[in-house]
DNA sequence: GATGAATGAGACTTCATTCAT
DNA sequence: GATGAATGAAGTCTCATTCAT
């Protein structure tokens, strides 16, 4: 009895799978749960998502919808430095303020124990890509060392980003993630910017 | 039937436990393993452990040990930064030689997960003296900006070497370990240090 | 991994269940010597049967099987009492001979203890059926005393066979089961049956 | 700190575990309860009883206790079918009246575990010997079949209550245990009764 | 595409019992 | 006599995952 358009089943899955991993926590949240609430079958889950751990990969793409946004608000800054602690603050913000602490040390716990490729490093993400334009336009401007290449200086901004974020979970939020993520970027990247500045 | 020594008991186990965590990793190891190994029973071990994960915690003595090792040597270098980049580089090293990546992925992930205290962060531990000795020296001799308390400097430090530790585990140790921080370790600093140097 | 044919993983387990039973007893047989010798795990054991207890009642399955064997027989015997008694001799016959005392306990003593609906009081069994049989045949022959129903009398004499088998069980099996029963049944039928006799 | 008479500790412990039978019933009474709530130890219990099944047997000395009230009374009846028809009566009320089912199942069903000896069956017990007073007396008084020994008539006597008792438990204490225990009893005697009564 | 009974793995629990102190 | 930490045995439960229909 196949009603429904296969993509409505995929997102109601999807939904359903947050309302539930908001509520509970991912490891509280028993795929039994979700299909129920989905009024799918563990059969149908099986068939669009090739395991559990695949939904909190569903994550990145919100954190995606959040830079598509920033984009547009980004040209107010002056330099690439600036833009980066823009794009820093802003994200940071958004994740103290709208997820579930316990949401986002289970996708980082997970994107650990994960075994292949971690969506969390897709190169391919808007994240990443917008980095490297920022980064190469602040090059341009001679604003960084000119020493280090776009990409060491991307790599360094997303680990110093996923550090801050496992760390803030990791204490379990005792600290505010987007303050004290400002000041530390700051000295972090003394070492990478130009001294004449 | 309680006849061994208690401590004895509880030792066997967890030596057992990282011989079979380094042979066949974490998850591929199960309790019944453990128990078989160290001559002991389920009851056992629940006695002495609340849960599986708690055995990972134990692999923080390890690298304490490590540290204790390392401080005697510590006063062939200079300056206090000379000493977190002595201290970072050889344990880093240890790491990467010694320990299975996926035990260290393992530890990460669970100290993520584990709800309470998680020992990775205990400031009693050696690890955490060794770095407010070096930090109180280092600002004693006016090596950092007068600005940022030892308790900062610590803390930033501590979180930097977590950070890579981390990130070297989600990039399933793609990179040399040692060597990377080494680098970025020195730019992250610059931040710290006093101008004049 | 859902293979095999859902009756035969739990006839399986039935037949494995019963060797080890016969082999080493009910307390002396684990579930993991059951799961294991039946080549399934304790997850499919208990999706089967809601506690290891519940085996214990497919021996009434084994007691059927009998009666069944003994209807045939059963019209060489004269009167209904005659055949009650044959009925009661050959069964207790196979016990003695083929059931280990220790199953037999573990048995009735499991039957006390479970909660719900016991199977060797349920009246659908062959047994139940068999007695109604033989004694409405009687009671049309006007061998029992017209006063007593004959719900009574075959629950009367249900409760005579159980009593004799759980004391046999009581007194470890010291005595004669079928002939101290036998004994005993007509003594204590004398009170059912038609004086005239 | 030996403070208490043993005697008293002992005491102090079986009432307390007959007021934890009563409320929680044998399987659901964890040694460590009662061992709470007597203020001794696990090693104290154990000092005075060798298990926990022990416990039950203390069940025993209550029905002789009401056995030797009952004893009195006695010689209002007239022959000793009568005397044994009263003691059946009147301990069958106080059972169903006073003594919690899920307790006399719990005692039935570890008498058929217990491995040794059974207390059920000691003929020492007051019971026994109460009833082979009566019993003897009406073999004097030509009551009773010529051809049946004063124990077998016992015997017989104790294994229908026995029989009664666990089938009444068996059944969920379903029908009233005096009253139908009366009704059999003097249908089940009469193949032991002079046919001239 | 959809289903859910069946499966396997293994974590965790509960307890009676023992014995060094 | 008294103690209770330590032990061992096994039962039970929770789940992710698979596949025959």
């Amino acid at each position: 009895m196949p009603r429904k358009k296969p993509d409505d089943t995929r997102q109601k899955i999807i939904t359903c799978t947050w309302e539930l991993f908001y509520q509970n926590g991912f490891d509280n949240t028993p795929i039994e749960d979700i299909v129920e609430r989905s009024n799918t079958s563990k059969g149908t889950f099986y068939h669009y998502f090739s395991a559990k751990n695949e939904l909190l990969s569903t994550l990145a793409a919100l954190f995606d919808a959040e830079y598509e946004k920033l984009e547009d608000r980004l040209n107010e800054e002056k330099s690439a430095f600036d833009k980066l602690l823009f794009l820093n603050r802003e994200l940071f913000r958004m994740i103290e303020n709208s997820i579930p602490l316990e949401l986002l040390t289970a996708l980082y716990s997970s994107q650990l124990s994960l075994k292949g490729d971690k969506n969390l490093l897709d190169h391919d993400r808007i994240y990443y890509k917008l980095l490297r334009k920022i980064v190469i336009e602040g090059k341009s401007d001679g604003e960084f060392q000119p020493d280090v290449s776009t990409t060491e200086i991307v790599k360094a901004y997303a680990l110093f980003e996923r550090a801050l974020i496992s760390d803030w979970c990791l204490c379990n939020g005792e600290y505010s993630l987007h303050k004290y993520s400002g000041e530390l970027l700051t000295r972090f990247f003394q070492g990478f910017l130009n001294k004449e500045c």
